[in-house]
DNA sequence: ATTAGAAGGTTTACTTTTCCACCTTTTTGC
DNA sequence: GCAAAAAGGTGGAAAAGTAAACCTTCTAAT
């Protein structure tokens, strides 16, 4: 039950479609876990997430680490700064980059809402059976690559269409 | 190369923050096909689908497969009447519903992009090895069904955190 | 039969994401 | 060295998505 289709199991969406719904779930879930523990929203902990656990040291790695757009990135961050979780500097060895760091105050968001997540996670990858667990990344970034292409004989369709 | 870091291969991100980036890469994509054809958008493109295809023939069957908000559907609906694309009628069944059917116009759109946004899904799936392929679809509805939870243990984490 | 509650949809306000033009710093190719 | 190209970042506008208040229609429980 709670499945979106009574009587056609079967129906296959595109994947995009399938992947679409599952983002905008995940999102929501996550979402209303961040309500929970204050202003952050998911991108904003997501950076701090990443600089808290020194998965990311500069600007520049925190934006391809996450895909998020250059433009958010650089907002997202002055939301971050103006209230207080991190702080940045210039970046000397590339003076366009910078070095982000968590304040007192990023952390203490950082230790408060990590473990939650942690728990979060788990529940999701429970959720998938073994072998699928094993390969869901590998089909993840294959398709992400594949995304990137914007010509694959569509071109030729185009011209068809549109002389 | 256009892997996101250079040293680090394995760094396993989690899985939400990989579907978001499957999912926008997957999403800009879409839209760049979309942009050469006129002025449809995603969630257009996705409505004169579901309907032309017969998938869907009533408001609520397109967004319980879309996943689409309801406030957005309602938008995009009135977008896509106000351009001639479809028309809406009341179902009769159920009279809060709405009968939705492609006009011309709506079916000339249909019938130029549906081959083109296939080719683009042939190529997604090509992308995928088969054993992903196999799993791919299972292992999302999975996510997503573990995604309309909010409790979790959650809760307990919150108490402690918040009390 | 009535009524409370659920579900569908609309509207409005608001947040998040995307796009684009522009500026600065690095890198690259002569 | 220097000019052009590339990459990082910024700010503003537009698009997309989310949330909440409200109305109508249906459903279900008395």
């Amino acid at each position: 039950m709670g499945h979106h289709q009574d009587s056609r199991g079967g129906l296959d969406l595109p994947l995009s479609m399938l992947i679409a719904q599952v983002h905008s779930a995940l999102n929501a879930q996550a979402r209303a876990i961040l309500a929970h523990f204050g202003p952050l929203n998911l991108a904003q902990w997501r950076i701090v997430r990443l600089v808290g656990t020194d998965i990311a040291r500069t600007s520049t790695q925190v934006r391809k680490i996450i895909g998020l757009d250059k433009s958010q990135l650089s907002k997202e961050l002055n939301a971050l700064v103006s209230h207080g979780y991190i702080t940045t500097r210039t970046y000397e060895r590339d003076r366009r980059q910078q070095v982000l760091e968590l304040t007192p105050l990023g952390r203490e968001a950082l230790d408060r809402l990590l473990p939650v997540l942690t728990i979060r996670h788990d529940h999701l990858m429970n959720a998938l059976r073994p072998e699928h667990r094993a390969m869901i990344r590998e089909a993840l970034a294959a398709l992400e690559e594949a995304a990137q292409k914007t010509d694959f004989g569509i071109k030729a369709a185009l011209e068809k269409a549109e002389p």
